[in-house]
DNA sequence: GTTATTATTTAACAAATGCTCAATAAGAAC
DNA sequence: GTTCTTATTGAGCATTTGTTAAATAATAAC
């Protein structure tokens, strides 16, 4: 039977704290998110829903009660992580005419980095990747017609380059190039993990 | 019911030609292998037996006759994918004192690459990662101790450091990101495929 | 305190999935 | 052709897993 955390025992079946019997709709589907997307990208988007909920102290069912199929909470945790996260500033900066080129590389970067380079992020773009490319081919859509464009714009002006005259494969190569040195920091650390860290140094704490 | 390739259609179930009704134990262990990897390295190690088999014209059953559990067949791919691979010859190239420390590197990382990022090992080693990390974890110890200890001892040559005074975190974390350029190729290749190709040019044709 | 609302659980289903074992039949040896 | 070996299949079992529907109980309103 299922014992609930407020009842004689306060047993700590739920990790973050306590939760009240019942919790107000909007509490609750905060709370299922909030643990999906950690849950999701940890175990990829095969993960069980019972083990989901086990986590949480709620039986799976309840689960149906906020979302009515399992796809639809993949997809609210999409949602949350991928395009919510997704600055319209970075369009901003890079189209900024007052910046130089090389603030606006170093600036866009860094904030970029910060913002993508999360162990939610990072594991799920790839198991998106690895299996139906659902997230992977949006996240990239995005990126390929809102930012890289105006990234080799920007390189075009700096160079002085005749932008009809140049490759611009040659281009999108060299940008990506950066970029996935840059993604490839998050990979090391949150898919090989371990396999690293008893060689190298650690990287920052947390998130 | 099943319809064997030698009877009255030679219907097309199974891919790769004709095959007997029975076949040697040792054909029908090499096709179940060779199937294996490329199965696993493109649904993961959670892809159903059923479906492995069903490819090659057999029942699931069969399976159980040449690897007593899944388990086993797993470990085989990862025995021929990963361990196979490695070749003891490069340790030999990197101890070469006949040779420049420049075309050490050179040879290396080409032989390598050329070993390494195929669209089996890539995603076998990022699957693993992101899973268990059995397949991941033994792959960079053999990286840690067999290879990058010499990339590390001739960097230092190269550069006429006192090796004793030498941070050796940050050579490890410079050596790592060449490696992980490098690797990078294989990931946005055989991982994110078709997300960039639209944009980017093709690399080479096949494996 | 009684009633109404609804968050939550219990029971159950159907399909998927790793695995077992007895039955079958293809091919070799005679 | 008959016999023997064994590669291969078919039926079935126990879990797992997404999903549904009815029953339960916590809370708010009266």
């Amino acid at each position: 039977m299922q014992i609930h955390p407020s009842e004689e025992t306060s047993s700590p079946e739920i990790k973050e704290g306590f939760y009240p019997k019942r919790m107000s709709p909007e509490k609750r589907e905060r709370q299922i998110v909030n643990h999906a997307i950690e849950f999701f990208a940890k175990h990829g988007f095969d993960g069980q829903l019972r083990t989901l909920t086990e986590d949480l102290g709620i039986t799976h069912t309840l689960l149906y009660h906020y979302f009515p199929t399992k796809a639809d909470l993949v997809e609210r945790v999409y949602q949350e992580v991928v395009v919510d996260r997704w600055k319209p500033e970075w369009q901003n900066l890079l189209s900024d005419n007052e910046k130089s080129t090389e603030s606006k590389f170093v600036e866009f970067y860094i904030d970029y980095a910060k913002t993508i380079l999360t162990h939610d992020f990072v594991r799920i773009l790839i198991f998106s990747g690895l299996s139906d490319k659902l997230f992977s081919d949006r996240f990239f859509k995005l990126l390929n017609t809102k930012i890289l464009p105006l990234l080799i714009l920007e390189t075009r002006k700096y160079c002085n380059f005749k932008s009809e005259r140049v490759s611009s494969e040659k281009e999108m190569e060299l940008l990506l190039g950066l970029h996935g040195g840059i993604f490839y920091l998050g990979v090391r650390r949150w898919i090989y993990g371990a396999s690293f860290q008893s060689e190298t140094n650690q990287m920052s704490d947390e998130d």
